[in-house]
RNA sequence: GGCCCCAUCGUCUAGCCCGGUCUAGGACACCUCCCUUUCACGGAGGUAACAGGGGUUCAAAUCCCCUUGGGGUCACCA
């Protein structure tokens, strides 16, 4: 036995679309195991579909990677990480190591060339089901003499490269899920170089793999199966195995499994239940949309995505990492929240950091069945950890996200107003996001509250005193309040000594009038913060709109 | 359909490998009550699972088999 290699595990995603969740727990794990093992963790992109991949994509994988505090230390350089000595990380720009390997099985008989038509091959395949027989590709093209393929090839006609399967039981030995074996003849001569010139998946893998020093591959069950085929290349190449661990996939609560075409599969269905032929005003061009409607395989751009989606008012699924992190969920929680999607540290412990993740890790404590994302045990975690924050530390991470999502907003408040909103805001929220979008009345101008008549009769017309007659009797109460002492300490000890005596001591007969006056609704942080978010002119305005909208002409 | 994998509360899971400590534990959700100026938080309780059937054994959630159910995979996608 040779001497023990240094653990590299590999994190390779396509660069279609973004970082979904799913993938984002198969890198957090590799990476958790790398840094465990004091071994490296390095990143590929499988770019060998021309037709899918954008470079703006992997972009975006990248930043969510890093804002979910994963790093690794070899692949695309990007902010501080990446580079390394077995590059280009990028499949597309290695076509000469994998030709010279091709070459390898060519010259030993272990691939060949095929030329039948994606037409061809179509029909025979819907033959095959409609006798209800498995399709196996029928090697029609090993028949053909080295002069038929020179010619061919001569002659420009575009082929396909095969690989010759040796036809034999192939034992896939597991970490997570034991050992399995694939029997013979389940495995046909699968195609490894497309009529492009590109590897397919199942070769680049391999060959990466080997000549990047990979000894973990640790993936989503969906490559169980495929793990035959890669094994069966590397005994072809010579190369070495790596250890396989096969993590089981996430789903959605209804046990679909979790995808990033969810989004455009829900925009499809709200497109086809308002009856549009055209897209909706200001969002994509008719061509896009047209085309994108009746290829399901298409998915629309993102922006354009939400772009849709607001047009039709339907809300996106949260799939990406980065939908998570426009939520306002935070990083940590996200990680800690995938690890347990499929592993527990056991003990009752469900709280935990990365560093944590990477000191427990245990291949075969992961879980084999697979699991749903369960949205809403996850917004759970993200109040916890929220509420467990020092306040300062809440104050900078929201403004933080505010200025990255809700410029405007922070724009419009007044100097001061935003420690005062989030301080109010901070136990009684779940997100980071939800301090901008439940709070509009503090950025609102005064002439643009109103109050609905439903509220306005329940809150303001109803009993006796009426509301009304509450905010009435304020009015001169808040106004002689000095700017000085225009704080919620002694706001609440006016207005408490006012509720004594005219409200029997029930505040909510006092503070639900003066909520709905200041806000237009009956929800808001504590009275007394709401009333100092506001500045006391402010404040002024607001109550005396509200009393003149709903005091009857003479 | 062929092949492969899997199976504990509604959900994520502990326990299973090394049968007895399991009248099956935790968390989220749900229900009830308490607290309360709205919303939220918080506090106290509660409902809720070993898929079914056969074995093996003194004893099975734990080991074996079958059935059923679920998932994955069968592309010039990855």
């Amino acid at each position: 036995m040779s001497a023990p290699r240094t653990v590299v595990t590999r994190f390779a995603p396509s660069p279609s679309g973004h970082l979904h969740v799913g993938g984002a727990r198969s890198a957090l794990f590799c990476w958790a195991y790398a840094r465990q093992k004091g071994g490296r963790f390095l990143l590929r992109i499988e770019d060998t579909d021309q037709k899918r991949s954008s470079d703006s994509a992997s972009i975006g994988f990248l930043a969510d990677l890093k804002w979910l505090g994963i790093d690794w230390d070899e692949g695309p350089s990007f902010e501080g990480c990446g580079g390394g000595p077995n590059g280009p990380y990028f499949q597309s720009e290695r076509l000469d190591l994998y030709n010279e390997q091709l070459d390898r099985l060519i010259q030993s008989g272990n691939a060949y060339f095929a030329f039948e038509t994606a037409e061809e091959l179509d029909a025979k395949r819907k033959l095959a089901k409609g006798e209800g027989r498995a399709y196996r590709y029928d090697r029609a093209a090993l028949s053909l003499s080295r002069e038929e393929v020179q010619s061919k090839l001569a002659a420009g006609v575009s082929g396909v490269i095969r690989f010759k399967c040796p036809g034999q039981d192939v034992t896939i030995v597991d970490e997570i899920l034991g050992s399995a074996t694939i029997p013979a003849g389940e495995i046909d001569d699968f195609v490894i170089r497309k009529a492009d010139g590109f590897p397919t998946y199942h070769f680049a893998v391999v060959v990466d793999d080997e000549f990047m020093q990979v000894t973990h591959v640790l993936r989503a069950q969906e490559h169980f199966t495929n793990t035959a085929k890669h094994m069966l290349l590397q005994d072809a190449l010579g190369y070495r195995r790596p250890i396989y661990g096969h993590m089981p996939i996430i789903c959605n609560p209804d046990g679909s499994k979790m995808s990033k075409r969810d989004k455009d599969k829900l925009l499809r269905t709200a497109v086809k239940s308002a009856n549009l032929t055209h897209p909706p005003e200001n969002t994509v061009d008719p061509a896009t949309f047209q085309s994108w409607m009746q290829d399901k395989n298409k998915q629309l751009d993102l922006a354009d995505a939400q772009k849709v989606a607001e047009a039709l008012r339907v809300v996106l699924p949260e799939i990406n990492v980065d939908d998570f992190r426009r939520s306002g969920y935070l990083p940590e929680v996200i990680c800690n929240f995938l690890a347990l999607n499929g592993w527990s540290p056991g003990h009752d412990i469900e709280k935990f950091d990365n560093a944590f993740l990477i000191e427990r890790l245990q291949l075969d404590r992961i879980q084999k069945t697979a699991a749903k994302f369960d949205r809403v045990k996850l917004l759970s975690f993200n109040a916890d950890a929220i509420s467990a924050m020092d306040r300062e530390v809440y104050i900078t991470r929201a403004r933080a996200h505010g200025e990255c999502y809700h410029a405007q907003f922070l724009e419009r408040l007044a100097a001061g107003a935003f420690e005062k909103l989030a301080a109010a805001s901070h136990e009684r929220t779940k997100t980071l996001n939800e301090m901008f979008v439940t709070n509009d009345w503090a950025v609102a101008d005064d002439e643009s509250i109103t109050v609905d008549a439903k509220t306005a009769d329940k809150v303001l017309q109803r009993g006796a005193p009426t509301g009304l007659t509450h905010l009435i009797a304020l009015v001169p109460l808040l106004n002689g309040v000095a700017e000085a002492n225009w704080n919620p300490q002694h706001l609440e000890s006016i207005i408490k000594r006012y509720a004594d005596g005219a409200a029997e001591g029930q505040m909510g007969k006092v503070a639900q009038p003066l909520r709905v006056a200041l806000t237009g609704g009956t929800v808001s942080p504590p009275i007394f913060d709401t009333l100092t978010v506001l500045s006391k002119s402010s404040v002024m305005t607001r109550v005396r709109r509200c009393i003149h909208a709903f005091t009857s002409p003479a």
